[in-house]
DNA sequence: ATGAAAGCGCTAACAC
DNA sequence: GTGTTAGCGCTTTCAT
């Protein structure tokens, strides 16, 4: 392991003028540095960056806390920060603490905490879905320069990156709504996450204002797998046989929904239609392609890293970054899985 | 932020001491224990990783270097390593290098390998899946703890788990056979990858051990995306009528290659069977779900962690782990996706 | 069983 | 523009 004073000893200059060509090399005279270049190629110099964080109280490293690493979003959010935490000359270091909270130790969760601070993480990137989850929350507060997506905290409003789901519900009820679907089916995520009983509560409440009711027994609960899209759909097709469409609170399931209905030879979109939510990889990979509301999950992840770079300790520089957009609404993207119902004047 | 010196004080004991509680607790005694740890509670003292790191020249992180993070293969590895080394006290650090040698810039893939070493990890579990990549198997020779999940690299065999791709393309191919198919389409993967070219080899070499020939142009090439699998479908279907079956290189492409057969009215399995590879979770998702040849990517994942720690400084621990499995088989899945063909003598 | 003290490899005043 | 030096927070001999 070659150091900064090999370096400097085969350089013959002092291990500051070596820290200096590296760090702010316009601080150093060109013949001194070329030197110095010379001596590091020479040697195959790789610093330290443990004891660089030591010494100069700064890490450069940002967290990234995710319940688990197979959700969706956690990889194109991962993709994202890097890159641009990147760009900053920043590092990621990713944490994941569990699905949900019975599901998980809080040993577990602790130790993912701790794994962050204990290295001297500059801001932590939440990503949250939990809700209740006290943990995450307290870990916000206490944590003042962390960040998170998915929810908006009162009070540090600026720390957060939220999406509209209930606006997102909205939507979903409204097109179906306007392809002329009456009976409607809904398969909801958990009610621990608030972003589920969001979209619940949009979806109801565009359906009431135009004077239809979302009833208990048109409600199905899944967990957001695939499997749980099926085994609600089981039950939505013994329930009644009326429903024209299903509203899914997330892809998976709507893919789960849909194999479902070929298996039961239900024809889709024509004798039942089917949004999904997310706006997943998996939407374009079923067939029908599935319409799906869209969640801007990229943009999101850019403004979250944005926000905690701006927090960062080693954000002295100068150059701050201009204030990145904090809320994000809902988009349809419309592909071929709901039906333009015949038009019938009432249900 | 609290030290290892502010709780010595606090407790009236050296550092020396707080440090054993810490790291070595038999070694002292259970009332001074006591006392550290209260004052330890007391204080809400975290240790400093980074200078833990400096000061025992073991850093007990362990690096995960991907093409990217959206590789299907990325989170499972990423999920079952994680655990594996938090169980013997080790963190995870992970970084991606781009997907192929050509849309890199070298920049990037330096930086990811800087990243990880400047950071002291004890060993590296490289991604594989890029052939012909020097810098990976340069990066495999320079780093003689590194670990690499996907090839078998001469003379360090010990380091390597792999999967047995040719198989898996033989089996692929038997199971066609079996079933009746004889006019069959290949959707390969990119000739840079080498898990492909073994694929591709042993589906051929099997088909010729029952006298048929792939012929060139029933050989169609994708990018292992949906979009990919669509287009070749498209190809395929342009090209000749008398296929009865596909075998696409993973599952991604033959959930492309359904979503295309059933727009342009292709009844799967009955007009068109297709068999995947990977058994990744696209598979259940689709309909109908489809025949997959499995790679136990877990297990491999599981293999390459306790091989790293194996390799890790640190590991000077008395009790060594077991020499884990280091060679994968492909095992068949069978789903909805094959049809039996009615008996015909000849093809 | 515990303490004193010398670093680990680097940065950042502060001098020159 | 460059060198000297005092740490950063911890571990680890070496004494006691």
């Amino acid at each position: 392991m070659t150091t900064l004073e090999n370096v400097a000893k085969l350089a013959g200059v002092s291990t500051a003028t070596v820290s200096r060509t590296l760090n702010t090399p316009e601080q150093v005279e060109s013949t001194t540095r070329a030197k110095v270049t010379d001596a590091i190629a020479k040697t195959g110099y790789k610093r330290n960056e443990m004891a660089r964080t030591l010494a100069s109280q700064s890490s450069r490293t940002i967290g990234l806390l995710t319940d688990t690493f197979s959700s969706s979003y956690f990889s194109p959010i991962l993709e994202i920060t890097t890159k641009i935490l990147h760009q900053h000359g920043y590092f990621t270091l990713v944490e994941a603490m569990g699905s949900t909270p019975s599901t998980t130790s809080s040993e577990t969760q602790n130790r993912a905490w701790h794994s962050l601070t204990s290295r001297q993480v500059e801001s932590v990137i939440l990503l949250s879905g939990l809700i209740n989850d006290d943990l995450l929350r307290r870990m916000f507060s206490e944590f003042p320069s962390s960040v998170i997506i998915g929810q908006t905290i009162k009070g540090a409003e600026d720390r957060c990156v939220s999406f509209d789901h209930y606006k997102g519900g909205q939507l979903a009820a409204e097109h179906l709504l306007k392809k002329g679907h009456r009976q409607i089916a809904m398969i909801k995520g958990s009610s621990y996450r608030e972003d589920s009983v969001e979209r619940a509560q949009g979806f109801k409440d565009e359906l009431a204002a135009n004077n239809i009711k979302l009833d208990a027994d048109a409600i199905f609960e899944g967990d957001y797998t695939v499997d749980s899209g099926r085994a609600a759909t089981k039950k939505i097709l013994k329930k009644r046989d009326n429903f024209t469409a299903i509203f899914s609170h997330n892809d998976d399931m709507a893919a789960g929904a849909i194999s479902e209905l070929h298996i039961a030879g239900v024809d889709i979109p024509n004798k039942m239609s089917i949004i999904g939510f997310d706006n997943s990889a998996i939407a374009q990979a079923v067939h029908p392609q599935l319409t799906s509301i869209s969640q801007p999950i990229k943009a999101m992840g850019h403004s979250a890293a944005i926000l905690a770079l701006n927090l960062s300790k080693s954000q002295r520089n100068k150059n701050e970054f201009e204030q990145p957009q904090l809320r994000f609404s809902p988009e349809i993207i419309e592909r071929h899985s709901v039906k333009q119902l015949n038009t019938v004047a009432e249900q």
